[in-house]
DNA sequence: CACAGATGCTTCGAATCCGAAGCACTAACT
DNA sequence: AGTTAGTGCTTCGGATTCGAAGCATCTGTG
């Protein structure tokens, strides 16, 4: 473990310290936004969002869960509170008892279109503005090979319960 | 206000989306890393890095809050346990009776060399390994812009208590 | 100097979050 | 079918988080 001990140099370093301090800005600002324009938390916006985008509007708990990067627990209760709030139904699926389909609401989806405006407003001021569009291109190709690799190498907590092996 | 309901194209929705998962990801695996290493969490780990990176080890209170983008009461909470551990010290300024300056250890200094390593090894394993050096000088260049420009607006919660406009 | 406003930090209460443990259902193997 | 492991979700307890309010100090102005 560890058996590498080089260390980064300074644009290595600017790379990673860049991407933290943009990330919690932006998640921040973002939070404020739409606490006051639809009374959502992040993850409760990216929850409507992901749904919103589905085909059919819903997802199993664990899918929502992973896309978000967001505990199990912590997804019950969010899902919890949107259902409570009326913007999403849940039931237990068809085909497996076990899991739960979440599905946004025509509610749901209203909040969703009022909160919209507001949101990219932020992004745009906040992200894009001192952007040309190389360098979101350059960011959305570079970001998106990062998070590939990532989703590809074991995805939540590592250790697979079992190895089946030979 | 969301005069401009424009919407994004593709690329930048990915770019966005990417920043947001690749750090939330990030995030977590280094969590884990930090607190199995050294007990410590996220907020935690970043406070003593920006202590240890301090000419003479210590900051206020407010800068390292603004710094690590975190609430003020958050980082009593965590100020208060990082001394309890004996990571860190606090007192009062000299020249500043209000402001309490935190000052990392020589205990706090050994943690954080202790967890350096895997730390290191998390990033280069999960973030640098798919990209070359050409994709790091962009990311750091490009994030490194948008950090600015959001560092010169309005920093936290917007409204100046005043404006002492003429 | 007295005072109002600004600033730095902490306390307080409520909301949110996570991991561990538990419950229910499914799958695989015999 | 019976047994064992795997999977999906929730409950639980404790930790962390934030904003609002409070307290103490500082600063600028009369």
């Amino acid at each position: 473990m560890a058996d590498t001990p080089r260390s980064f140099d300074s644009t290595e370093l600017g790379a990673y310290f860049a991407l933290i301090e943009v990330s919690s800005l932006l998640r921040h600002t973002v939070e404020q936004q739409l606490r006051g324009a639809g009374d959502l938390s992040y993850v409760q916006f990216q929850l409507l969002a992901r749904l919103g985008n589905s085909p059919d509007g819903s997802y199993r708990m664990t899918d929502l869960a992973d896309g978000v990067v967001y505990s199990r627990s912590g997804l019950t209760y969010q899902a919890q509170s949107l259902e409570q709030r009326g913007l999403v139904t849940r039931a237990p699926s068809p085909d497996d008892e076990r899991s739960t389909t979440v599905t946004i609401t025509q509610q749901g989806r209203d909040t969703l279109t009022k909160v919209f405006p507001g949101h990219i407003a932020v992004l745009d001021e906040l992200l894009f503005e001192p952007l040309e569009r190389a360098d979101v291109e350059a960011m959305a190709d570079v970001l998106g090979r990062v998070r590939d690799h990532m989703r590809a190498a074991p995805p939540r907590s590592a250790a697979p319960r079992r190895r089946r092996t030979s």
